[in-house]
DNA sequence: TTTATGGAAAACGTTACGTCA
DNA sequence: ATTGACGTAACGTTTTCCATA
């Protein structure tokens, strides 16, 4: 599965998970999803004062507010314009601010409430997929476990792990469980050696950036993994 | 080259208000 | 008529980035 925003400004993600490519109910990627695609407005272009009808004056403190309701036109060339780029220049907002006859503050108001949308749309589909990928691992990690089971109770005889260089069998006394990745591994014993026979996640980019994103300290990748 | 500083912009959290069921 | 949930414009504060000294 990778995380990967395309630009920093850019809240594009494409997030791809083994297991779930061929899934019907899953699509391929969160981009498929467009979250710049916001049910538009119904209401005409509105200006209603809150209790007063000056802007400038307020008995009590500051200038009243006034809620702005944004014309169908309007609101579409800003979703256009969010589009191109999610956020604006100086230039490019006074120019869209003449364009759809706002204040520039108007314009940056609106960027600004458009990214916070989008972002937490963004992190409610990221959620909803990592929820989908830990029912996929605990499903996965049932069927291990019952696999282990079964090999357990066929009781064939003492297991035995295959040296990646001499291809002989190893002792059992040679191995060790890896505290990082939780695998049996050699490559710890074989100081100085680049190779591992500890089996990393599919994925090593795609899991270091959930990794790095979530922060579950589980996984880790291929390098980090010969690194122990 | 590194560090401190200040300003601008973005991000974030919240409030206020209108709409609708 | 009232109320509560919801969407969103607007605002204040904090954080981040970048140019400059």
């Amino acid at each position: 599965m990778a995380v990967s925003p395309s630009s920093p400004s850019s809240l594009d993600l494409t997030i791809s998970m083994p297991g779930f490519s061929s899934s019907p109910s899953f699509p391929p990627s969160v981009k498929d999803l467009d979250i710049n695609q916001l049910p538009s407005g119904t209401a005409e272009e509105e200006w209603i004062t809150a209790g007063m009808e000056d802007e400038e004056e307020s008995t009590n403190g500051g200038p009243p507010r006034k809620k702005l309701r944004l014309s169908k036109e309007q609101s579409r060339l800003l979703e256009e314009s969010f589009r191109q780029h999610h956020t604006l220049n100086p230039r490019q907002k006074e120019a869209l601010a003449l364009q759809l006859k706002l204040r520039p503050r108007q314009v940056e108001v609106w960027f600004q409430n458009r990214r916070a949308r989008s972002k937490l749309k963004q992190t409610e589909m990221e959620c909803e997929y990592l929820k989908r990928w830990f029912g996929s691992l605990t499903e996965q990690n049932r069927r291990l476990q019952r696999e282990v089971e079964e090999l357990r109770a066929l009781k064939v005889g003492p297991p035995t792990v295959m040296s990646p260089h001499s291809c002989e069998p190893l002792p059992a006394s040679t191995l060790t469980m890896c505290p990082r990745c939780e695998r049996v591994s050699t490559s710890c014993l074989e100081k100085g050696s680049t190779k591992t026979t500890t089996t990393a996640v599919a994925n090593p980019t795609t899991a270091a950036t959930l990794s790095s994103k979530v922060g579950t300290p589980a996984l880790h990748t291929r390098q980090s993994s010969a690194a122990c």
